[in-house]
DNA sequence: AAGCCGGGGGT
DNA sequence: ACCCCAGGCTT
């Protein structure tokens, strides 16, 4: 199979395959753009519902730029990758003040906003305004590896430009929409990651990697495994109604709300509490009651982290030690905030209310 | 080039 | 336990 084949035998499989999903419904760059974002590292089913939300909530981008962060955190909060958000909102603040709040319609405007890369630009641009960038994404490289038999691991500059450059000759420039839309989508639902169905594939005539019987093994990427353990224990203090709690500043769940955090290299022992809150923050063991929640192993890609929650009612005198140093709060009134994921189902699962004793 | 950034689901 | 997902930013 030649290459037009290949791309006549795609697009009628994209046809007859295609899912309904809502932002293929429209050429609306802002909704479009909001779509790509959320769909970023993100499987399909798991934005959906957010980027219904989103749309429902901020239906114009002058919407967006109006809206305070920490609302566009607190739509986000269990999606992931919060830098998404926080981007997607400068940017939005930008669309407005550089751009007279119309969304930029070149390639190059489009990917000079913040969050918006290779991939992301050429998608907006292709699929709003029918130009002829080549998207590249995890699909798209799984797609074209197994069809040329490409094993150049993708996670390389010299992967990332040979299969740029592989993408840009296969795009149709007559509907680049269209074609990019159905290369990820074969590569979501038929050139899947483990076990394709390759006798049911219109191009396992044309896939060098079947012929071989490579599939399995492409595409190659080269692989650093690391996980890193932490430990993380939270105050979670309480005095009458009230709870304290601060607004991270880098890392990990940047911008998302947490009690006040104490991190150590092993876990913590309920021995050692009374020396490290008199340090911190001048306790007497006579100021509080406490008591423990280890909450269940939360693991993400990069990192484990072990969390404990320690509970520990103040008395009058000590609560009055903690002013200034966090916001205090009640409850009810910190569950409206963005939190970290297990902080949310701590909260939710054990349906706190103040005072809990 | 390498590290960092989440959460969920599949095998 | 490891991989993957409509990637991008920082160093």
């Amino acid at each position: 199979m030649d290459w037009t084949t290949i791309r006549t035998e795609l697009h009628k499989w994209y046809f007859n395959h295609k899912r309904d999903l809502p932002w293929r419904k429209t050429t609306d760059a802002y909704t479009i753009w909001l779509s790509e974002i959320i769909l970023q590292q993100t499987r399909v089913e798991q934005g959906l519902p957010y980027f219904n939300r989103f749309v429902k909530r901020f239906p114009k981008v002058s919407d967006l730029a109006a809206a305070e962060q920490d609302e566009v955190l607190r739509l986000w909060e269990g999606l992931g990758y919060y830098s998404r958000a926080r981007n997607l909102h400068q940017a939005s603040k930008s669309v407005v003040t550089e751009h007279e709040g119309e969304f930029p319609k070149s390639y190059a405007s489009i990917k000079n906003l913040k969050g918006i890369g290779d991939y992301t630009a050429a998608a907006i641009s292709s699929f709003a305004y029918n130009l002829p960038h080549a998207v590249v994404d995890g699909n798209v490289y799984r797609v074209l590896s197994r069809i040329c038999g490409e094993a150049t691991p993708i996670n390389t500059n010299e992967g990332k430009k040979r299969f740029q450059s592989l993408a840009d000759a296969f795009l149709d420039k007559e509907k680049p929409g269209d074609h990019n839309q159905a290369i990820m989508e074969f590569g979501a639902l038929q050139c899947v990651p483990k076990n394709p169905n390759c006798l049911d594939c219109p191009l396992k005539e044309a896939c060098v990697a079947h012929a071989r019987a490579m599939v399995s093994e492409l595409p190659q990427k080269l692989r650093k495994t690391y996980n890193k353990q932490r430990y993380l224990n939270y105050w979670f203090f309480q005095f009458e109604d009230g709870t304290w709690v601060e607004q991270r500043q880098e890392g990990i769940w940047k911008a998302l709300h947490q009690f006040p955090l104490y991190e150590s290299e092993r876990p913590l022992e309920g021995e050692e509490l009374p020396s490290i809150l008199e340090e911190r923050y001048q306790l007497n063991p006579n100021d509080y009651k406490m008591q423990l929640w280890r909450l269940p192993l939360h693991k993400l890609s990069h990192q484990s982290l072990y969390i404990s929650m320690w509970e520990i009612h103040l008395s009058k005198q000590a609560a009055q030690k903690l002013e200034g140093l966090y916001k205090q709060l009640k409850l009810t009134q910190l569950k409206e905030l963005a939190l970290p994921r297990p902080l949310r189902k701590f909260l939710d699962e054990n349906q706190l209310t103040l005072p809990l004793d």
